[in-house]
DNA sequence: AAATAATTTGAAATCGATTTCAGGATAAAT
DNA sequence: ATTTATCCTGAAATCGATTTCAAATTATTT
């Protein structure tokens, strides 16, 4: 462990900067040199140290990803995508659990900045773009999933969400819905606002008047779920479906639904969104959308690479991707 | 982005030392310089580089925690539990993705042994106890959860396999069970052996007669769970429960039960292991094995830490916890 | 065999911080 | 006022690799 590498110099009777060279093949070296050097490294179990090593080179080849929390299954698939085409280009990637705390999320950011990773990736931030932007401003090489950019160095990739809402809602009205509650994430974040856009959008296109009594807040969570619907069913208000901003919130509806004694999908059609695993376990199965998380982090690290390696950016550096529909056992149900 | 310490000294009209102290609180500085190198630093917008930091201080209050694959919750909420500890004592925790695969296990381990982080815990390892202990006597800092590790400097922390499965076997016999399916992981596991161990244990106890062919390996997963099933229903075998080594093989019993209308639990009673996050949405209820992940992890980066600070080896080393039956629908059913 | 070109190699500089050690300034004690 | 002790500060060494530049070696050409 304290090998460094002057030792395996000297024990191979050559200087440091051969030993580095036949570590790196950065240049050539005598194919007798190398064997000497080799056996040295060998026998001594020399092992480099990486970080005098990014010192020197300003490089680790490695990717720190950030993510708001690493229980979500959402999250995994991106992750995924990101570290099976990060390991082909040769980096390596590092994760960094925000634990939904924004102080969390930007102290990890420090410490990936700060030289540790040549870059990072920010799924789903809970910072501001301000804030993102003016991280980039310093210098540091930055991407986004989940959420579009307005900064030429950043690559972001994310989801059409209004589109994608407006086609549960469309869904929802061809099977006979016109009072249909919205659940919302918390409010701060875009992609509430996206969806809930999509939701009047679609009220829009079929002449249903809008009834500001069905939007409730449920911070995407499965409590603020159930105590969402639990507001609404106290309320007596008439809704027929609720489109949930994402599944967790939709299995806190179920559980509202099953104390009171309300079946789904025929007294009350549910749609959520993310296609959680546990979505397609639940009795009945929850109709949802499902977003293409393996390529969008997959896409993003590739774009990311490319542009680091060419250290140019391209005119293409922001990708929408669109999302499908799912329906399932939750909303599969004609209503006269 | 290029600005340095001397950048900061310069301007402050200082030596780089000071600075280095200023930044580091690590010896008094009169607080007019004090003042100076703050105004400097602010003014520069200067952020230390973490690499040339860790290079001297031969440390980086970084943890790193590599898991077999970042998509199982079970390993999410041992993550959590490492995870606010460390932060609480100072350190920050990166993960790494292995992915299942034992070489990209071996590769992240090296790029975090490499002087990146100060420790690294190895969650449920897919390497082997001698590869472990010989990168330990290399000099690097380890930790395991998930496993027992015979090593002196190797804190570790695990449950008791045996015990629990005996607790399994016992309450399904007490519900009338006589044959009970045992599902058990990959073979090489050590999970999966002492699972079985404690299944021998318990039908030992109640003086039931072993029979090996209700032994079946499903791999850990849910396909495996559901081909092994199919291969038990083809063999025409009598059997009234299944005890599967995790939740995710049980859910695939579930799916074979479902294609050939066989009633849980009335028909056959299903336990788990893990208490996954699903088994709590499924129809009927999953009955399984709650293992205390976060305390696991929490518990364990504790004595990590502490080790390292006091940089002596405890003689309180491994950690044996326990874990609970949850009865659930799928087994909560007594047979005549 | 001598001159030239190409290839290997090593010495020293470098990456950007921390830390040691000694000198200078200040405060306390005589 | 002088001596002694304490506190601040800076110059230089250091962490462990890579990289530049020049020297030394080998290969090629004349």
């Amino acid at each position: 462990m304290d090998i460094k590498i002057v030792d395996v110099a000297a024990k191979a009777g050559v200087s440091p900067a051969t030993v580095s060279r036949v570590l790196n093949e950065s240049s050539s070296v005598t194919s007798k040199t190398k064997a000497k050097v080799m056996k040295a490294i060998e026998e001594l179990g020399y092992h480099p140290n990486a970080v005098a090593k990014n010192l020197r080179s300003q490089k680790s080849m490695t990717i720190g990803v950030i993510v708001p929390d690493i229980n979500a299954s959402y999250f995994a698939e991106i992750i995924k995508g990101i570290e099976n085409v990060a390991y082909a280009r040769k980096y390596k990637v590092i994760i960094c659990d925000a634990e939904n705390q924004k102080e969390k999320e930007a102290e990890y950011l420090t410490l990936l900045m700060n030289r540790t990773v040549d870059a990072a990736i920010l799924i789903a931030p809970l910072m501001s773009d301000e804030e993102i932007c003016q991280i980039s401003e310093k210098g540091y090489t930055l991407a986004v999933v989940g959420r579009y950019i307005e900064h030429d160095r950043i690559p972001c990739i994310y989801t059409d969400n209004v589109k994608f809402s407006k086609e549960v809602v469309q869904h929802l009205v061809e099977n006979g819905h016109r009072d249909i509650v919205f659940l919302s994430g918390y409010a701060e974040a875009i992609d509430s606002y996206e969806r809930l856009e999509g939701y009047l959008k679609a009220l829009r296109d079929y002449h249903i008047p809008f009834r500001p009594e069905l939007i409730e807040n449920g911070n995407f969570n499965e409590g603020g779920g159930y105590e969402a619907m639990k507001r609404l069913f106290d309320k007596n208000l008439h809704f027929t479906a609720v489109f949930a901003a994402n599944d967790e919130m939709a299995l806190g509806v179920y559980k509202a639904c099953a104390e009171r004694g309300i079946a789904i999908p025929s007294q009350l059609a549910v749609v959520g969104v993310d296609n959680n695993r546990i979505s397609k376990y639940i009795t009945p199965t929850l109709s949802t959308v499902n977003q293409p998380k393996y390529t969008m982090g997959a896409l993003l690290v590739e774009k990311l690479i490319d542009q680091m390696n060419e250290n140019q950016f391209h005119d293409k550096r922001t990708f929408k991707v669109d999302s499908e529909l799912i329906v399932r056992g939750s909303s599969n149900f004609r209503r006269e």
